[in-house]
DNA sequence: AAAAAAGTTTAGACATGTCTAAAAATTTAG
DNA sequence: CTAAATTTTTAGACATGTCTAAACTTTTTT
């Protein structure tokens, strides 16, 4: 049996090789998780132990294949319940992902197919970001960064990348939703921060904002 | 901040002193979390310390009020849950328990807040139990269980107060659910097992089924 | 290529919740 | 009203997952 410690472990590996490719560093588990860096060496050896992860001691670690697969069936139900608080439930997109972070880890294959065909098996969640199927394929999309966009081009917004509160307060507050049709006048080299259209709102906004808005060009 | 295993102990407790006034015993609790007496005299103390239990050593316990609030919050998640998991996902009553034992653990006011007026505020459960309300309050109802009714008198099936898949599954093999018409025939003395009517057929029925069955008098 | 810095692991400790075995208190029976 | 049976508690142990501090690798700098 796997436990709720070792889901979250999984799901961060594979959120940060997903970001980065590669072995995955024990300090960016630790940063990810939250917790220290001992933590983390004691958790990979468990891992390894039960097979779910490749792990050479200073070389960083991989998920197997058995651990990929746990790590994407959390990932699911975290999409397939914030899909459900948001479109059910009239939860704000930016309340969801502690009480998904809860949700994920409840242990009911029958809950799980039964939510998906209830929402009828939603390819996005409310952040634009890809539900993996039951079989474990995760749904693609032709978007780019905001920040790789060239001047003066346009697009929608299709996705998020960042599912933490005030980033999404913060893309409310500059009236930025999934859908929203984006021009982007200007890039600043210095800092890499763009100057973008919005309606006929100008807007300036960093790089780190940026790189988590997934684009799709018209 | 109270843990998932103090909230089962609360809820064991408050489970074992609706049926049997005065105070829980510490055996009595053991069987029904299905772990030792020395375990349970260990979250005792605990629970003590937290100021969710009166507890004298060697004397049973109870619950203070804050106690009771706790467990009769976690019951009340539980079948709020358990009317989703049937109503929306179409699960079958006898298979929900399970599901619903982890998702009554899931911390989010909002989210029971929400999940109430999506449910449209429900009064009972699947299984005929009646849900807390936010404040506490437990609905009511005049019904008996189906033991205590005279031979002769015909009544509706309200509802069950036990929630076991094997319960649950011997009872619509026997075709009785919640609404179902049963007319007692006869009580047999010297076992207490019941004879009734559903519909056009005789059933032969325990003691131990019986009790369980709450029945509303025509 | 040695020294310094950064990253990682080990050692030892702690909190939670569980267990078995043994001791103590209470209840029941003779 | 003792003695036996039952119930409950304590003692000591273990598994999980966490921590800090110290030791050990690896990488970077000079």
């Amino acid at each position: 049996m796997i436990t709720l410690a070792e889901e979250n472990y999984l799901k961060a590996i594979l959120s940060i090789s997903l970001n980065s490719d590669g072995k995955v560093s024990t300090n960016a588990i630790a940063g990810e998780i939250g917790t220290s860096a001992a933590s983390v060496s004691d958790m990979l050896k468990k891992l390894q132990d039960k097979k779910l992860v490749k792990y050479k001691k200073y070389k960083g670690v991989s998920l197997t294949k058995k651990g990929n697969s746990f790590a994407t069936s959390v990932i699911r139900k975290h999409r397939l319940w914030e899909t459900f608080l948001v479109n059910n439930l009239n939860f704000d997109w930016g309340e969801v992902h502690y009480v998904a972070e809860q949700l994920e880890h409840i242990k009911s294959e029958e809950l799980v197919d039964r939510l998906d065909a209830f929402l009828d098996c939603p390819k996005f969640d409310p952040h634009g970001e890809p539900i993996p199927t039951k079989d474990g394929k995760i749904p693609t999309t032709n978007t780019i960064p905001l920040n790789k966009l060239s001047e003066g081009t346009n697009g929608k917004v299709m996705g998020v990348t960042l599912d933490e509160k005030p980033f999404l307060d913060y893309l409310t507050k500059l009236n930025i939703s999934i859908g929203t049709e984006i021009k982007l006048l200007e890039k600043i080299s210095f800092d890499q921060s763009i100057s973008i259209k919005i309606g006929n709102t100008k807007q300036h906004i960093s790089n780190d904002v940026a790189k988590h808005l997934l684009i799709k060009t018209n």
